[in-house]
DNA sequence: CGATTTTAGAGGTCAGACCACTTCAAGTAT
DNA sequence: ATACTTGAAGTGGTCTGACCTCTAAAATCG
């Protein structure tokens, strides 16, 4: 299975380091969770020296595909795939991203996932629903532990969904929310109503009906958007948009 | 308009510059396309080393947010905003994504971009669009210029949606799949039907038929994903899937 | 046996020299 | 004059090798 890929930018160096890693995946030697050669090992295999290995893995670990700890080494990531938690961070300051249009995207992205996820769940699946659900309530009183279940709960629907893809999507812009999230849940927000939903959600995937859990969880997210007053605001007749987007001028198609 | 994301990994240093550059973006003042200082001035200014500075600028680099031209300069990434193109390619590869799990990804994005830009769409973005149609039709006979158009097209229609994050998103997962696309165009598939068709999803979002324009885009786009061969393969019974992605738990690595 | 200290190993930072690429202006040939 | 060549300046890329900090595990002490 080839992949090519351009990766435009980057010095040699940096882009040997990569290939490298990315052989080593692609063939299957270095799985996620793995741990990697120390630095001057790898650099003096590589025959590069280490500050060049350094701007690799830190080009690698910057992309979410590589973990480093300091003082214990370097790992492959593992657990649920992100784009790079940070970058959409970054890329939305950048273009001023509205908190609005996060939630629209989060809302689409789940919902559809929701729908899939019913067409295509495997038992497995609902049973790690279910047992989320079960968590929710049992911490209605605990908002600190109710979300760690929430995100749960969402984290398994991307899985059911099977397109891993979309699930590593979404992962990145939620995370991206996390923070005004738990704000939001810690000042007490109905979460026996929330549990609710979420188990009528669990219901509607376990039976396999797609339209009424992308209905559900569209209904749930509009809901979570309005507590947090993120809505979208009125449209503006004219004047200057809060941030224009003009039509960017060209930017050819690479060669 | 403070923001904190945890940022969890990643050194001191590095994230001093981070933040730094991330700061100068939300202040204002560093937009899109400028140039930040020479490495050694930037260095000694933030009175930490080159060498810790250029991890942190790698940083921001491998996110997308800046690019990097040797011998020329760093400058803030201008251009449709984009969640690092190598990203998705390298975790791809991590996690085994299948190419029509892109594909689904894609066609999901895409089809509901066009409903909203049928419904947000400004007459600006009509006029783009209508013009990129105008230029397929005129280079049905050069395939690579064509694709060009092809891109140029569905990249206004993401700007029209008025969801830039959304479109940073298609534009991430669509220019994983370039390589591919450009190979089959080059094979002459019925450029002439092609262009009729981005001429209905067109007229869809300017009369602004949000339903016809979601159905069209899915359409056009399942024709594409059939002409490369990437369906979704038959339905396996039982036995091992593919790539298992079992709830993902611990991360023992082994000395 | 349990708490504390030591130590080995891995990543993080630093300093300064030198290499490679882009630009662009001065110089030279036609 | 015009066009090609050359060289210097500026900027990122790489290298070396020493030293710092953090973690985890082994050694030691109470």
């Amino acid at each position: 299975m080839p992949h090519s890929s351009p990766e435009s930018n980057n010095s040699h160096r940096t882009m040997q380091v990569v290939n490298h890693v990315r052989a080593l995946i692609e063939n299957g030697t270095l799985q996620p969770g793995d741990k990697i050669p120390p630095e001057r090992d790898l650099a003096r295999s590589l025959k590069i020296s280490r500050a060049s290995l350094r701007t690799g893995i830190g080009y690698l670990a910057a992309m979410g595909v590589m973990k480093i700890r300091h003082g214990v080494g370097t790992f492959v990531a593992d657990g649920p795939p992100d784009l790079g938690k940070a970058s959409l961070s970054l890329i939305g300051a950048l273009h001023g991203f509205q908190s609005w249009q996060m939630f629209e995207a989060r809302i689409l992205l789940e919902s559809n996932l929701a729908a899939l996820a019913a067409e295509r769940g495997k038992e497995e699946h609902h049973a790690a629903m279910a047992e989320e659900v079960a968590e929710m309530f049992a911490a209605i009183k605990s908002p600190i532990e109710y979300l760690i279940h929430d995100v749960m709960f969402h984290r398994i629907i991307a899985q059911a969904s099977g397109n891993p893809i979309l699930a590593a999507i979404m992962e990145t812009v939620t995370s991206s929310m996390y923070d005004k999230r738990r704000k939001t849940v810690e000042r007490a927000t109905d979460l026996r109503e929330s549990a609710e939903m979420h188990r009528e959600i669990y219901r509607a995937i376990r039976t396999r009906n797609t339209g009424e859990a992308r209905r559900l969880m569209d209904e749930h997210l509009r809901m979570a958007q309005t507590a947090q007053g993120m809505e979208r605001p009125m449209e503006r007749k004219a004047g200057a948009p809060t941030r224009s987007s003009k039509p960017a001028k060209s930017r050819a198609a690479k060669p």
